[in-house]
DNA sequence: GTGCATTCAATGCAAGCGCAAATAATGCGT
DNA sequence: ACGCATTATTTGCGCTTGCATTGAATGCAC
């Protein structure tokens, strides 16, 4: 049998689109957790970080960044400030303002764990490793 | 200031991914929440289940063809069928497996949600609607 | 037929998410 | 200076998810 093909081109696009993100994000989700003992949105956070001027960033760019809710972020960077891999500093100039920093564990786990990432993005995964 | 470029382009890619996927699958959930009830991994079942031969379709299939968990996939078959919009029967074949079929009003509400889902993908969903 | 590994689905459980409300700081109009 | 709308973050809450376990059904070896 074979399957009636879907109406629209869009559709097609838009469930490859599913099945990429689903089968990255959860090799990349599995392969962090595993090795480096980090989530996906922890390393998506510390990833954004360290790209940031002076390692400073806000938490509302942030969240818009990496497509989490303001909620999410900030229990996202709980969790890393628990573990030591970041830091919140408040803003001289605004003080609802938080920056998050970048600590010296942040950088080296985050430096751990980079070929990790781009290793998974470059299919080299090999999940029974 | 401008941002450093990305390592590579496979990051960029990967990016954009996420980009596209946070964009549309949110304003999908949004979109079929608010006008028709139902979540998006609940559509996505429907759209299976009614592409399927006979309006049937295994649980395990289902669950690896929408990217679900078995257990996920369980629980929003649950709630379909708490809406009365899906039912399970069982395969006489196989006593562990568990078929899905429509309902008349899972195909009613299907019917109903296709247009708002292919109006999003097509970009054309006006937010403030 | 009995035993045992395998397969399929459901359930207990903990974790992460988004929404909405609460909290805190800012800035503008008067 | 006072009140009030606005902006930035955190917290309460319910929901969905995945992992691991459980329970049921199957099939193969003997």
């Amino acid at each position: 049998m074979s399957k009636a093909p879907v109406a629209s081109p869009l559709v097609a696009e838009w469930r490859q689109l599913l099945e990429r993100h689903a089968a990255v994000s959860c090799a990349l989700e599995k392969a962090l957790q595993d090795r480096h003992g980090i989530g996906l949105s922890e390393f998506e956070t510390l990833d954004r970080v360290v790209d940031a001027n002076c390692g400073k960033y806000r938490m509302a760019d942030l969240a818009h960044d990496i497509h989490l809710s303001q909620s999410a972020l900030s229990r996202a960077i709980t969790r890393l400030e628990k573990d030591g891999l970041v830091e919140r500093s408040a803003c001289e100039n605004d003080r609802r303002s938080v920056f998050v920093c970048l600590t010296e564990r942040g950088r080296e786990v985050y430096d751990a764990a980079l070929p990790t990432h781009r290793a998974v993005l470059a299919g080299s995964w090999d999940p029974a490793d």
